[in-house]
DNA sequence: TCAACACTTCGACGCTTGTCTAAACGTCTA
DNA sequence: TAGACGTTTAGACAAGCGTCGAAGTGTTGA
């Protein structure tokens, strides 16, 4: 991946992003949930973008609790979808987890 | 504390803390809850063990909740709890924490 | 045009969870 | 010993959550 370094002088691309309250608490129960999380892992796994129907979970849980799922994982800020056609897209959002174990480091680590 | 250096051949009081699938949930479960959270965070900004009756949101909510939300952090390992008398110290264990972010990095970071 | 497909929305169902009050327990101190 | 104090337990309640089936929406392709 590219983003691996950072230049010195890129101001906009690569900002730190700050969860608010609200954004913490959502992004800390998105991840609660062990089916949801494993949805997570997977669309993080996948290079890119996967469609909703690709997921391993599709055929263990019905469509509605999918897409529950991921509507839930949306609003956390933890994926994007994007709609290709009749298929969803789902993008794993890096930044934002990035952003949750920072503050819980920063939250719970006054020390160091 | 005495704890912030790490000896170079020290073998055995610094092990990683492997979280098992259902340790992980615990975790991720206990902090899911603005309340737990704060209450967590308390603990871990006191230097050392601190009671249950020093937390602030002992009088926002009834002794009754507090110990329901202690009980949680303790199940979950995220504190360690040890009676004193008749006050009982909360202890941070910030190992659990620390094995849980490194499963949330490596869970959702497959490339780097 | 029409059927198949990928998803979403709706309404409902149990289970879980955060919260409370009341009572109990264990420990300290007067 | 008796009361005060910190904490826990029991029982109950409302709200939230994960799940489902069924119906709806929009898109693709025959």
């Amino acid at each position: 991946m590219s983003s691996g370094h950072k230049r010195d002088g890129d101001p906009v691309a690569e900002e730190p992003l700050e969860l608010s309250d609200r954004q913490f608490a959502a992004v800390a129960k998105a991840l609660s949930d062990p089916r949801r999380f494993g949805i997570l892992s997977e669309i993080a796994a996948s290079e890119g973008a996967l469609p909703c129907c690709a997921l391993s979970d599709a055929d263990k849980v019905s469509a509605a609790t999918i897409s529950h799922h991921i509507k839930e994982l949306e609003t956390s800020g933890l994926i994007a979808t994007v709609r290709n056609g009749r298929f969803v897209e789902l993008v794993f959002q890096r930044t934002t987890l990035v952003a949750y174990m920072r503050r819980l480091s920063r939250s719970l680590a006054p020390g160091s």
